[in-house]
DNA sequence: GTACATCTAACAACTCAGTTGCATCTAGCG
DNA sequence: CGCTAGATGCAACTGAGTTGTTAGATGTAC
């Protein structure tokens, strides 16, 4: 274990840590309350290219920032009401959370695609939603919002 | 209470009892046995034109044909191992479960569409789904499947 | 029609993600 | 520094879905 081939990533220094600047300073531009809790959990989310669950998260920040349960489960609701991070559905019962991708402007979640790889069961957020998707609903249904999910192999697993 | 507009649908004859001669045909065609719970649940499903989840059935099933939760769920299943119906992930963490458009051929939910309204709560299908999508997936990401969720109006709330 | 082997149903107990209530603590402000 | 609204932590709860085990029903062989 001493000498794998992953000696550029020691775990003594999780890839969130360098992210906690970047988390006050978004936390900074809400209204509320800037608290170690979300400062860790938001650095923790801008960390990853994939979307994390509670658990995810607790597990991550369980070494250098312990958080009740409750809390990330909180601070996550919260990161979701203040639009700085979606919510994902997946198909185990469990909510994904990932940021948002602050250059798309206005509506940050009415048209949003993700992929989940089979092979790894990560989810990732594909941005460039095309506008119009050449898809005629039948009469009588009228769609505010559409979600794109694929299923597949992603870029790690290929 | 008994003189009431819906006085053409009387509570005393569920719709799903109409479908229990098709529910029977359909699990002969299966190499499985023919049971009660088996011909309720699939007649039920049968009569809906929108995903109903254990609940919604073990409740439609209630007075007539009262079924263990446990077999409900189980029958539900077995319905989607069979190929009969297919299971849809709610935004409540509640599955939801289909028939299946029996003239979509081969792949029946390779490709699928579904239709959730935001102000009854009921979930349908969209069966015809563009065989391509006009959507350009980021280079490393390989789609085997794809899930469509439009939320909005349904037909009956518009 | 009856007996048998096997699959299925019912019941209870369990798992686990997520929620609620409440006491304690803390960030931000005067 | 001291106050107060709001956040955290802990424990207990909820509710969908699962598992194990026993009793019962189904299809088949005789």
């Amino acid at each position: 274990m001493t000498s794998n081939a992953k000696t550029k990533a020691p775990p003594e220094t999780p890839a969130y840590l360098s992210r906690i600047a970047e988390a006050e300073a978004a936390i900074r531009r809400t209204a509320d309350r800037l608290t170690q809790p979300r400062v860790a959990v938001l650095a923790c989310l801008m960390s990853l290219d994939h979307a994390a669950s509670h658990f995810d998260v607790a597990q991550a920040l369980v070494k250098h920032h312990p958080i009740d349960r409750v809390t990330v489960y909180r601070v996550l609701e919260w990161l979701v009401e203040v639009g700085i991070a979606h919510r994902i559905a997946g198909d185990d019962r469990v909510w994904r959370f990932m940021i948002n991708d602050p250059t798309a402007s206005i509506a940050p979640h009415q048209q949003h695609a993700h992929f989940t790889c089979n092979a790894c069961g990560q989810t990732f957020c594909l941005d460039d939603v095309p506008n119009k998707l050449n898809f005629r609903l039948p009469s009588g249904f009228k769609p505010s919002t559409v979600d794109l999910k694929f299923r597949g192999r992603c870029l790690h697993c290929a």
